[in-house]
DNA sequence: AATTTCATAGCAATCTTGTATCAAAATCAT
DNA sequence: ATGATTTTGATACAAGATTGCTATGAAATT
């Protein structure tokens, strides 16, 4: 998925973070690799120090450009950018990992159909769930 | 939630987990403590090396004792020892996570039921949410 | 134009988390 | 008992992430 700097470029302005060199050459290289990509892949890859990436990473992420995949310690590109990821709606990004060949998608799923059906849909075949909520507790909020 | 040596036994042997000593010590560790407790409390608070804690806590987790919460890079006792936390079924594992006070609590989620209800019911407010199923795709299954 | 402010960046060090390796001991099944 | 398998123990190391501090550079304030 090749990005060119000015692909970079449009890409942190649309998501209104500010244009800064670690974050540009963090997207271009991830956009030369394919699923997910760990920091120190690009710590090597780039030869920045890990604070530098962590922070691009960081900002990135949050941004909604990236997901953070806890399970692999490893991010991905957010295949669904026009997507409100807050919470509160009726929809849930859920991924799914291959085991086998690393493969992971991103499914928007509707909170009101069936996860197992649409599992079963992709001919994906569940082994290990990983559904973690963070927030708020009732004394805490 | 002090455990006996003979207690933890007992755990093992209902999980049919083989009775070994780092196993028995890990679980006893655990039972003095609340909420998820990290690798490196048992290795630190048992002064073991990190492989013995490391595979007991895989062994535990894999026959269902514990559970391993990947946000946080923890542990913690299962609350539903009784259930089956197979995939396959009409229910659900999450776990809640306050970020102020650290309490996690683990959810045994009807899938027909609507998730965002259930939260509100136990006064969770969810900020983040991490949705991960691991397994088998299409290609590899 | 000069100054303050604030987010970001660079660098080094450190901390935390988790694995690889390999030999010794314990366990189990003939 | 003997051989195969599993589990342990110890050392070392790799991977993952953060902290502290200084410096820079753009934006806001005077």
């Amino acid at each position: 998925m090749k990005l060119s700097r000015a692909q970079c470029q449009t890409i942190l302005e649309t998501h209104h973070v500010k244009v800064t060199e670690p974050r540009l050459a963090v997207l271009e290289f991830m956009g030369t690799q394919t699923g997910p990509i760990k920091a120190y892949d690009i710590i090597h890859g780039l030869t920045v120090n890990p604070p530098t990436v962590y922070r691009a990473l960081t900002s990135l992420t949050e941004a909604g450009i990236l997901h953070r995949i806890e399970s692999l310690n490893a991010y991905m590109f957010c295949l669904h950018p026009g997507h409100d990821h807050a919470h509160g709606h009726d929809h849930e990004i859920f991924f799914t990992i291959c085991d086998q060949c690393g493969q992971v998608d991103e499914i928007d799923h509707d909170l009101k159909t069936n996860l197992t059906s649409v599992l079963k849909a992709r001919n994906f075949k569940p082994k290990r769930r990983i559904f973690e909520i963070h927030g708020a507790c009732e004394n805490c909020f």
